[in-house]
DNA sequence: CTCCTTGCAAATTGTTTGCATACCT
DNA sequence: AGGTATGCAAACAATTTGCAAGGAG
């Protein structure tokens, strides 16, 4: 029901932007739904896609990711690694507070996410001193991690 | 004499880590130091040392720029444009307010830089909760600038 | 029937790498 | 001298684009 919800969302948006509901730009979505959570490259939803629907092109999911971040019913993230990565959209899930925080080891790279939201005073601090509506923020923490701390890296 | 002391800093940590002091890197460093506050691509770099020093290559300025951020010297950052930026390391600067903020705009893609620092606390309470130690971070926040708001985009 | 969308392959673009030469120490 | 760094060109990898064929409204 949680899917559907989704589903239809999608179809509504791309109606009132006079854009068509393919099975491409549902099974997408759809990927990005079941596997909340995980940072996902083009190339992982490719896979997972290409599963239920073997034709499916990568320049397709490229061009559906690029519009579902634009509709804004998936985020995005940069974790460093040289692609661009895809999550189900925080707005979606009815979630106030987004997770959008990763604490990043400048020794062996290692990706730590951080639950937390301290951050919604800053935006609303924001939107009072410059009139920039915020939609969404990431924010990453370089750093050394416990154990390479311990390794005195 | 601000500008000797980065540059006797960067000679410090090359000879301690047994690599060369070359005109390539104190140049690279120099530009950014220069540049204070511009969001620089290692392209832009290439063009400034080039100036000086014509014969510099452009994968050099990679290498190098990847090395002065090894050792933490300059400060980098992904403004989801394509490509990497650089500038002159914050904590050179005896700066504990890191001016790493920005909001882009969804519409017109441009990037507000946004100084401020809420974020001392979180990231002591980031320390104390994951054993992680922050060296640095970078916030992003995503939404709609003024002009764009008001253009009901 | 019309225009949007897709798949494919080729093109792009930022960045990296191999290698012979040039340069620090 | 000896190993590090550099410049150049070729190699890479993620992403984008041109285009003819296919599909939604």
């Amino acid at each position: 029901m949680e899917q559907k919800n989704t589903e239809e969302l999608l179809k509504e948006k791309l109606r009132k932007k006079g854009l068509k509901v393919t099975h491409q730009r549902i099974l997408v979505l759809s990927v990005l739904e079941q596997n909340d959570g995980r940072h996902m490259t083009a190339e992982d939803v490719y896979e997972l896609v290409s599963a239920d629907y073997p034709d499916i092109g990568l320049a397709t999911v490229y061009r559906t990711l690029q519009l579902l971040w634009d509709m804004q019913l998936v985020d995005r993230l940069n974790l460093d690694d040289g692609c661009v990565r895809y999550e189900i959209g925080h707005l979606l899930k009815g979630d106030t507070r987004h997770n959008h925080h990763h604490l990043i080891c400048r020794a062996c790279n290692k990706v730590i996410p951080f639950g937390d939201d301290l951050l919604d005073d800053l935006e609303h601090h924001i939107e009072d001193a410059t009139g920039f509506h915020v939609l969404d923020h990431e924010l990453k923490f370089y750093g050394l991690c416990r154990e390479c701390m311990t390794k005195q890296n």
